[in-house]
DNA sequence: GGATGTGAACTCTTTCACAGCG
DNA sequence: CGCTGTGAAAGAGTTCACATCC
C-alpha cells in the first residue's frame, strides 16, 4: 500500500506513536509489537498496522518493530527530523508558560524568539533564556530560519498577527486564540481552542449519576 | 431528523457555533443565515444545517435563526445550561496560565478551586482568588458540587492525579498530560497535547518553497 | 425570493479476517 | 508459531441537490 494518500487522522496518531515509542525505547526495549504498543498510547493494534502500512514495510513478522528504526521513520514522515525552530507572538500568561513547556523537545521542536507589543515586556528575559523582542520587528524572523509560529495573543489580535507573520515568511501556525484566522493556501493553521475543549465535556456528562465501573 | 446518534465531529463543532452566535449577538444581530454563521466560523453552511437537523427545527426559512435562541438551544444541548464549576490539578506555569485564562467564562465555565502537592505553593492566593489546596484534600471537592476537572501535571503524575479525582466523583476531566489516562467508562477524559499539535504541522509544510497565494 | 431541513450519493476511516513471511 | 501487512466489508461523516416552508 506505499503509495497512496495519507489519511489526515492517520498523519494526527503518528505523534502519539513516537511519543509512545520514544518512552518504549528509554526503556531498553529494542522491539515493540503492534500491540504492546496498542495497549501502551491507547489505539488499536490493527488501526497502528495500517497506519504504518501506508508508509511501507517497518515491522517484522514474528518479531515486531525495533523502536528506535520506527522512530527515526515517524520522525521523517512528520519531517521532525531536523531541528524545527519556533517563534512565540504574545507572552501572556499563556505565552509564558508555552515557553517554561518542557514537551516541545521530545520533537525536536525549539521555541527560540518571543515577540510581545507590551513595551513593558520588550527586552525581558524569560526563564528559557528567550529575550522578548518587539513584535514590530517580526520581519527580522525572515533571516533567522524560523518556519514555525505559536500565537497566544488575544482574539481581536489574532488576524493582524497572522498577517504579519505571513508577510514574515512563517509556514505553520499553531493558533491559541479563539477564533478562525485566514490565511494563504501555502501556509497551515492548527487551531487549539481551550476552552472550547472543556466546553464540550460535560455533554458526555450522564445528568443522572450511574456508578458502574471500568 | 429528531431521532439519532448524533456525530461525535458535531458535538465537537457546537462549541465553534456557539462561540460564534455569541459574537454575533453581541453585534447586535437578531437572526443570522446559515451561510453567514459558515463565512463567520470557517465552516461549511450545508454542514452546519445538517449539525442543526439532527436536534431539531431551529430555523426560519427564508430568515435565518434567531441568535439568541439558538445560542440557548445549543448552550442546552452541550448541557452548558448551568455553571460548571472545575477544579485544576497542578498549579505550574500551564496551570497558573488557565487560572488566569478568560476564555472559560464564556461557556460558563468556571474554576473555583486549584490543588498541587507543593507545600510551597499550598497556601498561596492566586490573582483570580483561588487559594491552592493540598492535593492530599481532593476527596473536599465531592461536596463542593465540581464536576469537572482540568489536569496540568507532569506526565508521571497524571494517573495517580487521575485516579484520586475519579474517586472524589469527577465526572469529566481536561488532561494536559502528554499520556494516555485510565478512567471508569462513566467517566470522560479528554486529552489534549500541546506539544502534540505542534508536532504534526511540519508534515503539512512543503519542504520546497513555492508561493502561490491565498 | 430566500432561507432551512434532509434523503441519497459519496468519500473517508475503521474494523475485520486472514494470507504471508520470518 | 507469532506478528505483520492488507484487501475487502462495514461504518462514519460530508457533500449535494432539491423539496419545503415562511
Amino acid at each position: 500500500m506505499r503509495y497512496h494518500k495519507i489519511p489526515d487522522e492517520t498523519v494526527r496518531r503518528l505523534p502519539v506513536y513516537l511519543r509512545g515509542l520514544m518512552v518504549s525505547a528509554n526503556q531498553g526495549d529494542r522491539y515493540i509489537s503492534s500491540q504492546s504498543l496498542a495497549d501502551f498510547v491507547g489505539v488499536n493494534s490493527w488501526q497502528i498496522r495500517k497506519d504504518f502500512s501506508y508508509f511501507g514495510d517497518f515491522g517484522t513478522r514474528g518479531v515486531g518493530y525495533d523502536t528506535e528504526k520506527l522512530a527515526r521513520e515517524i520522525k521523517k514522515i512528520l519531517r521532525l527530523d531536523v531541528i524545527r525552530r519556533a517563534v512565540l507572538v504574545g507572552v501572556g500568561d499563556l505565552g509564558s508558560a508555552l515557553l517554561a513547556y518542557p514537551g516541545f523537545g521530545v520533537y525536536g521542536l525549539d521555541i527560540v524568539a518571543a515577540f510581545d507589543i507590551d513595551p513593558k515586556k520588550i527586552g525581558q528575559t524569560m526563564n528559557h533564556g528567550v529575550i522578548i523582542e518587539d513584535f514590530a520587528r517580526i520581519d527580522t524572523v525572515k533571516e533567522r530560519d524560523i518556519s514555525l509560529a505559536i500565537i497566544a495573543v488575544p482574539r481581536t489580535a489574532a488576524q493582524e498577527a497572522v498577517d504579519q507573520l505571513v508577510a514574515a515568511g512563517i509556514k505553520g501556525i499553531l493558533n491559541f486564540a479563539p477564533c478562525k484566522i485566514s490565511v494563504p493556501k501555502r501556509v497551515k493553521v492548527i487551531t487549539l481552542d481551550i476552552a472550547m475543549e472543556l466546553a464540550r465535556l460535560p455533554y458526555y456528562i450522564p445528568r443522572a449519576g450511574r456508578t458502574d465501573d471500568s
